[in-house]
DNA sequence: GCAAAGATCCAG
DNA sequence: TGGATCTTTGCT
């Protein structure tokens, strides 16, 4: 499912405002398969949004400072996400400024902490529907070009090719991929 | 109850 | 490269 959702856009309402972003970087984890799933070792009051139904929001606090967005991509019972690493701006790029105190474009969403403070993402939306209102995925790149690679910021699984970025974006958050 | 690690970001 | 910052988890 993760690399669906590459060149897909993810829209955030926020004040009446749309903010927008072509989803540009992303990594699956396999829930009680994957070691470096947060479901590995079964279900905790911090990871049950990610135990729920499909299409919902797992968002957790990383590190004590930032917060992390998932998307649930397996049915109820099974705990499989996807991490919403990097976006391309595309709407609502003065507010995306302003909450993240920046100018740079490239750095507003090139990163899934700095992703959820420019889309004001926080522990309130663990477990939001995403055919809901706040925050929904609509279609984005008609056939955009996928590429694997290992995943960021682990210490267990570091093999597995799950990370997926979108060929030749200079919105990651690093450096591009082609 | 306590200790350790953590799917990160930013400054120096 | 290291510090900030603090919650969650697992073990004693």
């Amino acid at each position: 499912m993760a690399p669906e959702l590459i060149g897909k856009r993810l829209v955030r309402r926020l004040d009446g405002r749309r903010l927008s972003g072509l989803i540009v970087e992303a990594e699956a984890y396999m829930g009680s398969e994957d070691p470096a799933s947060h479901a590995f070792r079964g279900q905790t009051p911090r990871n049950r949004s990610m135990f729920g139904p499909p299409g919902h929001l797992y968002v957790y606090r990383s590190y004590g400072v930032h917060f992390c967005a998932n998307v649930v991509t397996s049915e109820e019972g099974e705990a499989t996400a996807v991490l919403l690493r990097a976006l391309e701006p595309i709407d609502g790029t003065e507010t995306m400024r302003r909450l993240r105190g920046l100018d740079e474009v490239r750095l507003l969403c090139s990163g899934p902490g700095r992703l959820c403070q420019a889309l004001g993402i926080g522990l309130e939306h663990d477990g939001t529907d995403l055919l809901g209102e706040e925050i929904v995925v609509e279609e984005g790149e008609a056939s955009p070009r996928v590429i694997a690679t290992t995943r960021i910021g682990l210490t267990v699984a570091r093999d597995r090719p799950w990370r997926f970025v979108l060929a030749g974006s200079r919105f990651t958050s690093r450096g591009v991929v082609n």
